[in-house]
DNA sequence: TAAAGTCTGTCGTTTATACGACAGATTTGG
DNA sequence: CCAAATCTGTCGTATAAACGACAGACTTTA
């Protein structure tokens, strides 16, 4: 680890004695672009952390549909969850460029974690704010309209991964339509049209494949607009 | 806990010494039925482990759609992940039936977790099974249509709570079709119009509200053939 | 144990969004 | 730097599933 420019996540968390603790008895592997960490139901056990390049986490439906659940960025950790037995959806992980990571068995960091139980408290902070996150995924497309969750993507987006600059937000995700479609559970189509909308609205714009936020405001405004009338639906509560 | 019947999850993994040293700097909180334990973006950090009862744990929509993301059963831990901050979905846990819990600061909670390293690592696993069915939750709704999620989600049920008896499975659960129409974000008449489909079949009965499958070879079976032919569409890998 | 409340099953009807196709723009990689 | 590959934008059409309504069954609770 040299360049430590923009870490994320669970390394940012630790302590320099920490870092130190973990890079000794990590592994370093790296990958080429398009390159799978691991793949479908190979259990191999093997929790990763990434200290260079990105990460794509995501799960193929038995129609062979792509569900993105996890872009992972440099300093964070994955793997922990993702294997173990699971019935039939493949699990997937590749690198979307050349990537680097720190390669541990299963068992070797839980002795560490149970070594400096400082490292499993930020574990612990990790996988929660995965389970919140996953949490609103799908409460998202189990209840909202394609529109709706296109901007709370977006929003989403620009509030994790968004450098402000002169009142716009840029997002720098390179993400193709596709991608996005993947991550939010909608058809291509639909995200090309509602994106080129958006645009015309002059809400964002796009040059070569990143997204700028002209106006967050607009955003959600957009976004509660164009729901219908919520007091009179509400069920219970 | 003098009733240890049927443990789930978290307690089941401690060791006797673990639950005591929790045990001893829990606070105990009874909850009656229908009450909630914690609401909306209320943030009040704190952490439950369930004794004794049931706790739905949801999300309301923004449209005051119910998302079903969770029943937690005795043993269970809840509201590690829960809390913190959350744009505009609130949480909801909210007990189903007469329910006791013992109950602990986040703070107290983490310094145990740090003075006990055992306890963390079992709450590393328990998170970690949690992002795994929000993962398979979120692929199965973004990727599969109704019947298909409705069958996934009777296997599922099946795997994890249900009672082998003379070649059929019961599931003691007692769901109603809208809460089963929740967890899988389908509409309630969708859930009771595929659930009658399925009895005329024969694959499954309902007494009361009690669910049998009578063969789970069936459910299987229909699981996989109502899904066009995958290898077509596969987009790549 | 009766009355109120809730849940189930089954209808049309409507609607959101997926799907297929294709032309033109952009990106990639040798 | 050019050719091949991939991505975007935009149609119309098809369709899965939501929605609204209602009668009858079941549960709750007072």
């Amino acid at each position: 680890m040299h360049k430590e420019h923009a870490l994320f996540g669970f390394l940012q968390k630790l302590t320099r004695d920490e870092i130190h603790s973990l890079e000794s008895i990590a592994t370093r592997v790296s990958f080429k672009k398009r390159e799978y960490i691991f793949q479908a139901n190979l259990t191999n056990n093997t929790i990763y952390v990434l200290t260079e390049g990105r990460i794509k986490i995501s799960r193929l439906s038995t129609m062979g549909q792509e569900c993105i659940q996890w872009f992972c960025f440099p300093g964070e950790i994955f793997g922990l969850s993702e294997h173990t037995y699971d019935r039939d959806s493949g699990l997937y992980a590749q690198a979307l460029i050349p990537s680097n990571v720190w390669a541990f068995s299963k068992s070797e960091f839980y002795r560490l974690l149970h070594k400096k139980p400082g490292i499993a408290l930020v574990v612990v902070d990790q996988l929660s704010s995965r389970v919140r996150t996953l949490g609103d995924m799908l409460l998202h497309v189990s209840c909202e309209n394609v529109n709706a969750r296109l901007i709370n993507f977006l929003q989403r987006l620009s509030e994790f991964y968004g450098k402000p600059s002169d009142q716009q937000i840029k997002i720098d995700m390179y993400l193709t339509h596709q991608e996005i479609a993947d991550m939010i559970g909608v058809c291509r189509q639909t995200v090309s049209s509602l994106m080129a909308q958006l645009k015309r609205q002059g809400i964002i714009s796009t040059d070569k494949r990143s997204i700028v936020i002209n106006s967050l405001a607009s955003l959600e405004h957009i976004g509660k607009t164009n729901m219908a009338s919520p007091e009179q639906k509400i069920r219970h509560l």
